[in-house]
RNA sequence: UGGGCUAUCGCCAAGCGGUAAGGCACAGGACUUUGACUCCUGCACUCGUGGGUUCGAAUCCCGCUAGCCCAG
């Protein structure tokens, strides 16, 4: 009796191509896609010149018929709203800045679906990811940075559980994006020139600013823009409005350009600075999550990736508490930006990650 | 009220008789399964105002207005 597996289909190439690999592969698939926000969005096919305006559900519906597998819609939107929306809104309002998507994958697409998927007899579920899954020599299993690594999405996968990796598989992984494309192609899948997904998927508009207004219903309160001495420089709009390292958007005229340094919530500060005090050779993470490893140790080596599009820059672990550890990096790197994943890998294996609570070392 | 100085894009600022540099900001686009960074493009038919000189002025002259400094 073949393998059941349970495939995310968010009706786009990526995740129909995985479920019609699958299904080549010989297991028993069944596609599923997840209703996880309000407003599903229209995705126009302004490629082609067309207007048919489909929507994620309906895609999915096609392809999953298409390739010969059941297709059903499941609602996920209560664990959406509180693990990725309600954090998502928390961060902001707390002076940090979250990774909806990290949340999201760890949350619903894996926690949620997986439990969901399981419940129905399957064995795995799989999604249309950039990485794949290696089991170690200590026996632990751990995501492995894609073969191009210029698609690669590791880091947005770097604290799914033991038990949720043992029963993934990422079948796009050992592939490249055009490669993909060209088999969705080559199979008739109406969706194979759709578009690469981008911006938050719960906020179309890519407008944040007035998400966050909306969700919270209240104006984010006015402060002052301070240089590292302390000097008020002029008003912000809110502390949600900046990220470290920013440099649109703040309406600061000196002549140069300056960028955001820190956010202080506590008083509602916003600290300026030049491009070289954005800059940090150490950071304090948090809440750290164990993959390919199950332990870190003072004096160990590894790369360290700072964000999503970070090619990474290699670090020496220090002072190790629990749930927390400081790293320095050989050289510095740019806007360390609490709230944001660290993720530490060791040849292309992602050995785990932590959030990111704070970067020292700047030009002060 | 005397004397001096300055008025050029939202901010700073070139220009010194030949037909408006640049920086910052801002807007749009590219990039991107987060926020950023980065990159590309755009951004004063007009130089406080009214006259005059000149083939031609932001640039010279006169008046007015505003701001700044010194003297009261």
């Amino acid at each position: 009796m073949s393998k059941k597996v349970v495939v995310g289909m968010s009706g786009g190439v990526d995740s129909s191509v995985a479920a019609y690999l699958l299904k080549e592969q010989g297991y028993d698939v069944i596609g599923v896609t997840m209703e996880i926000w309000q407003n599903e969005p229209n995705w126009k096919m302004e490629q082609e010149g067309g207007c048919c305006g489909l929507s994620a559900v309906e895609d999915a519906r096609r392809v999953a018929s298409m390739i010969g597998i059941p297709h059903y819609v499941m609602n996920f939107r209560d664990v959406f709203q509180k693990k990725v929306i309600d954090y998502f809104v928390r961060e902001y309002q707390l002076g940090r800045t979250p990774n909806p998507c990290i949340a999201c994958n760890r949350y619903v697409k894996w926690e949620a679906l997986l439990q969901r998927s399981l419940e129905l007899g399957a064995d795995f579920i799989a999604t249309g990811h950039y990485a794949s899954i290696k089991k170690c020599a200590n026996g632990r299993y751990a995501i492995v940075k894609s073969e191009s690594g210029y698609k690669d999405q590791s880091y947005a996968l770097y604290n799914l559980t033991q038990e949720q990796l043992k029963h993934t598989l990422m079948p796009v992984g050992e592939y490249e994006k055009d490669r993909i494309r060209q088999i969705a192609e080559e199979q008739g899948l109406p969706v194979a020139h759709k578009p690469d997904s981008q911006e938050i998927c719960f906020i179309p508009d890519n407008n944040y600013k007035r998400f966050l207004e909306e969700e919270t219903g209240e104006k984010a309160s006015e402060g002052n823009f301070v240089d590292c001495m302390g000097t008020v420089i002029g008003r912000h709009r809110g502390i949600t409005h900046y990220t470290v390292g920013q440099r649109k958007g703040l309406n600061l005229a000196l002549g140069h350009p300056v960028f955001v340094v820190e956010i202080r919530p506590e008083t509602n500060e916003v600290v300026i600075g030049q491009n070289e005090d954005v800059y940090a050779e150490s950071l304090l993470a948090a809440d750290l999550q164990f993959m390919a490893t199950d332990q870190y140790e003072e004096g160990q080596r590894m790369l360290a990736k700072i964000r999503y599009s970070d090619k990474g820059q290699m670090c020496t672990v220090k002072q190790v508490n629990g749930d927390s550890m400081k790293i320095i990096f050989d050289q510095k790197v740019r806007a360390v930006t609490p709230g944001q994943a660290v993720v530490f890998y060791q040849d292309h294996i992602v050995l785990g990650g932590g959030t990111i609570v704070k970067g020292f070392g700047g030009s002060d």
